[in-house]
Parts: C-alpha cells; structure tokens; sequence
DNA sequence: TAGTTAAATGACAGCGCTGTCAATCCATTT
DNA sequence: AAATGGATTGACAGCGCTGTCATTTAACTA
C-alpha cells in the first residue's frame, strides 16, 4: 500500500533521518550505507511524500516553469524534459502561463514565487533574454536557470545552458556550400530573439569562410511564422540572380518558404533547396521533409533542470554551465546545384 | 509574513479547528462564527498551507491531467484551461505525460495516482475514449471528468463534456452548401477517434438534409496530419468530376489540402473552397486563412475541471455534463461556387 | 422547569518528513 | 594504547493542518 520512510529506515536497518539523508543527496553517508538505503527504497519502491517533506522542511522542493512561447511544439517537450528531471529528483513541477508582454510581469512572477514557495525557476526565451527577471529573481534569492542562445558563457553564477545556434547555423550553412550553393538566401526570425541573431552570425561566418561574398540583399527580415517564410520565398525568388538555396531561421518559415516555392512550380530540392531549424514537428509533416538543424529540446530542458535542481541543493557542480549545439539532420529539402 | 491557522484561530476567538472548518466549507458551523472567521482570514490575508493540508488529511486536493495526443496545441490549451480552474479553487494539478499505446498505460495510470493521492483525472482524448481506463479508475474510487466528441450523453454517472462535432461539422457543411457547392470532398482523420467519426455523419447529415447525393468517393480515409491532407487533397483532386470544395477533418489537413491545391495551382477560394475544424493556430497560419469551426478548448478544459472539482467535493450538480459545440468560423479559403 | 437531543465547537493526536543537536564511529596522531 | 577530531548516524520535536471524539451550547419537548 503506502509505502513510509519509516518502512525503508526498518527495512535497510538505519534510522529515518539517515534514510532521509540518501533521498536528498547529503554528503556525509557512508557508501555502504547508501546502497543499502539505495537497495531497500528500490525493493519497496518508495516514493517520498512531498507534502510531508515540504511541510517539515525549511527548503522548497517545487520549481515553476514560466511560459509564454507561443510555440506550442516547443514548450511541450521543454515542459516533458524539465518534468522528466523532477520526476528522477523528486522535485515538484508548477506550470506557470503568462503573457511575457504584460506590464507587470516581472511582480506577478514574483508573487507566485512567494506564494507557493519555488525554490527555482526554469527560464527559457523570452524571460531568459529579460535581464530584469535575472535581477528581480536573485534579489529575492530564488534560483533559476537559463535557456540562452549564445556561444560563450554569460558572466554570472546562475546556471544556463547555451544553445550554440552560431556553430550549428555555420554547419547548416556549410551543409549548403558543400552541395556547391553559393547564392544562399536568409529569412530571419524576428531580431528581438537572441537565436535570429545568432544564426545569421553563424550564417554569415560559414560563408566567409569559404569565400563566398554574403549578399546583403539575399537576407531578409521576417520572423518565426509560416507566413513570414512565404513572403520571405516570394521576395528572394522574385530576386535577379535569384538564390539557389533558402536558409530559413526555424522550420515554421521553411514550411511556409517550401509552400511559396512550390507555388511557383519551382521543384525542390532541384531547383531549390531550402533548410529549416529546431527540427519541430512542421519540419517532418511537409513534402519534402526538410532538412534542419536538430535542437534536442527535452534533453536541454532535462540538463537545464538539472543544473538549476543542484544550484538549489548547493551541491557545487563542476560546470554551472553546459552547452549543447544543434546537429545537422540532413533530409529531402536540400540538395546539390544543378544547372 | 507566514500566516497560519494558528493566527485566524486567535485573532476570530475560535479553535483552529473552526477556521478548518470554514475554510473547507463545511456545514456546522454557525453564520455569525462563520463570518467572523471569514473577517479574520481576510484581515491577515490568510491561505491555508497546501502541503499541511494533503500531509493531514484523508483527501487529496490533486488532480492530474494524464496527455499523449500529438497535438501540441490541443495540449496546452487544455492545459491552461485546466490550471485555471484548479488556481481558482485551489486544487493543485500534476500533468502526466505518457504513451496511450503502451502495454501496461492502464496499470501505469493507477500508480501514478496512488503515488501522487490523486484525487481526479481529466481525460481528454485518447484516453477519454477508452472504457477501460474509465472501468479501472472507477474500480479504485478516483474521479474523472471526461471530454468526449458526440452527441448524447453516455450512460455514466461520471462528468463528461460532449464536444458536438457532429452539429459543427454539420454548420460548416451547411456554410459550403450554401455557397453553392454540391461536389464537396472530405478528408478524414483516423477511424479510430470518435471525433472524425461524428464529424464524417454531420458531414453526410447536411448533405442529406439539402437533398445533395454523398458521393462516397469523394470521402477520403486520412488521418490527422499535414501530409494525409496533401495526399488526400490530390487523390480529390485527380477524380473526374471533381469537387469545388474540400471539408477537411481539421486544419492541419485543411493546411496539408491548401498546399496540394496551390502546387495545382488552383486558387483558393476562387476554384476550390477548403475549410478545416478546430480554429488551430494552423488555420490562421496559411494564406488565405482557414475557414473552420472554432473549437474552444480552453474553455472546454475549464469547464470539464470544474464539473470534475464539484464531483470531488461531493456536491451534486444540477448537471454532471455539458455539451459544446463548436461555432463556425468564416475565413477566407471559402467562398461562393463559381463556373 | 427539567430533560432530551441535535448542533456547534474544541482538545488532541498524528500525517511523513526534516532540522537540530547530541551520540557514536573510526582513522588518525601521540 | 589512549587521545583527538572529523565523519556518520540517530533521537526527538514539530511543520500546519485534519480526523476523531469529547464537550459545550442551543433548541426543543413534555
């Protein structure tokens, strides 16, 4: 039936409080011991109960995940990694909706925080990308994590992880060159997104890299919508000397750059390749698929949990930072130049 | 800062036991006393202390939304609408992602909710459709409220929120006969949701109302996916005769239908009307954007939540479930027949 | 008016866990 | 071998609330 920290202290032949020291990761227990607490809570399958564990301690055990992103595809699998994670620490999950754009977003935040007692915070764009949440949050000493577009690690002590979209926007981009494309179209996300940014540096790099003059002209501003990514298409193939390739800044614009181009009976990938970012469900439900730059959300949204579960344990970990880099997943939208 | 029971109980001249009273909404407890403590919660600003709350008491104060449907944005709609509902009245929610086709998903359920004292479960489908699910949690005495697609009500004596696909899928195929179509083609959705079941008959429904012949060739097996919209769309389209307007199953199909119709280059709604179901973000996504019946889900998880909440509180409702239907919502890829 | 009963209220234990601090262990050192 | 002191471990109180059951109060009845 219900099984009691009190069952497990019995079982493994120690005191409770040593039982309770195992669960929540105290140093000072003798290994032996450990596996021993380790082996009974596995035979009885124990789970704590978190209200108890909450009511006694002092500390909180509950983390919130603030949303806002309107793309639902990707807070579900930030949502399933992060809750992957509390579920292996025993941690409590709070989903918190809300609008990033309200005027006193920062205070409703920070009153939910207060009111059900978070420990930490999971921040993912745009909140990650608001210095003011960072500062509020570590004014009122509560934890958090960030989710960041960036190459290098930002000068602080807060845990992040960093999405290199530099590195793997430069492989995607090489990808293209390698397939002998040369006038190689962009169609950004929006520029208030840390990631837009970064993938047309890393755009912009492979091409230098190799030589190739970048054509300001080929790179247009949009933002991450299919919408954007037909008009984005309907501009650069409407272009003299129009692009052999289209590098669309998330798979939502490459949908809609792959309807656009189809509209003008324009073949892919032999007339026209176009590559997509983020690998999202809208990458794989188009004909052709698209090739993309696959970015494991639910692992980054696991070790980001993690990180933020240790900086509130105050276990010192040896990296409070962790980067992680989309690969190439290469598919039926891009090929070689044909003439 | 910490208000607790302790503090109403002395600052009402009552014992603590009292203000539990009250703040649980039980019966005895005379009006006079009762406002009293009502006052002192008030002044002190006092919430009750959930963890001491589910630590102390025999019921739980939990429910849990148990998903797997693919569909992001059907997921955190219902999500939202659900933790809406549970702040209002103060019940926590546990979200429980998992795969509906594994073996033991049943067992899996049930001891996820022995573990958490789950209270309730909000079924949305595919669970909601599976009696077993429905037996078993009855078997262990948990409550669930489930959001079904039909049209009548199922004999239970468990909540239910019917989604009357069929009455809405019969207003949209009204909406097109009334532009003049006759020739009208229909993709569904996989056989095995109830939802494209209802949606097919009020389809059929509508046409035998205006006396139109159902020509079954035009009736397309599909299922929910962009793809099965494209592929669907050019079998309709290749047919001799050919239809002058598409109901598709929902506007992820709609979407897959308007892609295929445009590599044709068929305009939209010129030469081919198409009109999706759900009001989706796909819908508005498109251009021209989707004519569909607007399915408000969040609404639908709010309401589902409370009829649940009352079932666990044990107060009798006057009715156990509810019926919505979705309304039409005129876009533009419908239009009037032209020749 | 006293007696009877139902309604209203309170005293108290205890839910399962953690914090505190004292007790014990064990590897050193002397 | 005894002393030392840091690493382990355990005893016990108590977190804020609800369930149980005893007690008090109010409301009738005869």
């Amino acid at each position: 039936m219900k099984v009691t920290i009190n069952d497990v202290a019995k079982l493994s032949g120690v005191s409770i409080k040593t039982v309770s020291r195992v669960t929540n990761n105290e140093v000072s227990v003798r290994q032996a011991t450990r596996d021993k607490v380790m082996a009974a809570i596995q035979e009885l399958n124990y789970q704590p109960n978190l209200a108890a564990r909450s009511l006694a301690g002092t500390k909180s055990y509950t983390i919130a995940y603030i949303y806002d992103n309107p793309n639902a595809y990707y807070i579900i699998d930030m949502q399933n990694g992060i809750l992957s994670e509390c579920r292996k620490q025993s941690f409590e999950l709070l989903i918190h909706p809300c609008n990033s754009k309200s005027a006193d977003i920062i205070e409703e935040i920070v009153s939910m925080i207060k009111q059900s007692r978070i420990a930490g915070v999971v921040l993912t764009p745009p909140f990650s990308e608001m210095p003011s949440v960072a500062e509020r949050l570590t004014e009122i000493g509560v934890k958090f994590v960030r989710i960041l577009s960036g190459r290098n690690v930002p000068d602080t002590d807060s845990p992040c992880i960093m999405v290199n979209d530099f590195d793997a926007a430069f492989e995607i981009s090489q990808h293209l060159i390698d397939l002998g494309h040369t006038d190689i179209g962009f169609i950004s996300g929006g520029k208030e997104h840390k990631s837009t940014l970064e993938r047309i540096e890393g755009y912009k790099a492979a091409l230098t890299k190799n030589s190739i003059d970048c054509r300001e002209d080929l790179i247009i501003d949009g933002e991450y919508s299919f919408e954007s990514g037909v008009k984005g298409a309907e501009q650069l193939l409407a272009k003299p000397n129009r692009p052999t390739a289209i590098f669309s800044c998330n798979d939502e614009i490459a949908a809609g750059a792959l309807f656009a181009s189809r509209l003008q009976n324009i073949t892919i990938p032999e007339q026209l390749s176009i590559v997509g970012f983020e690998n999202s469900p809208f990458s794989r439900q188009t004909w052709p698929k698209i090739t993309t730059a696959d970015q494991p959300n639910q692992t980054i949204a696991k070790h980001a949990t993690a990180l933020l579960i240790n900086d509130i344990r105050e276990q010192k970990p040896d990296e409070i930072c962790e980067q992680i880099t989309p690969s190439l997943l290469v598919r039926d939208s891009s090929g070689a130049v044909t003439n």
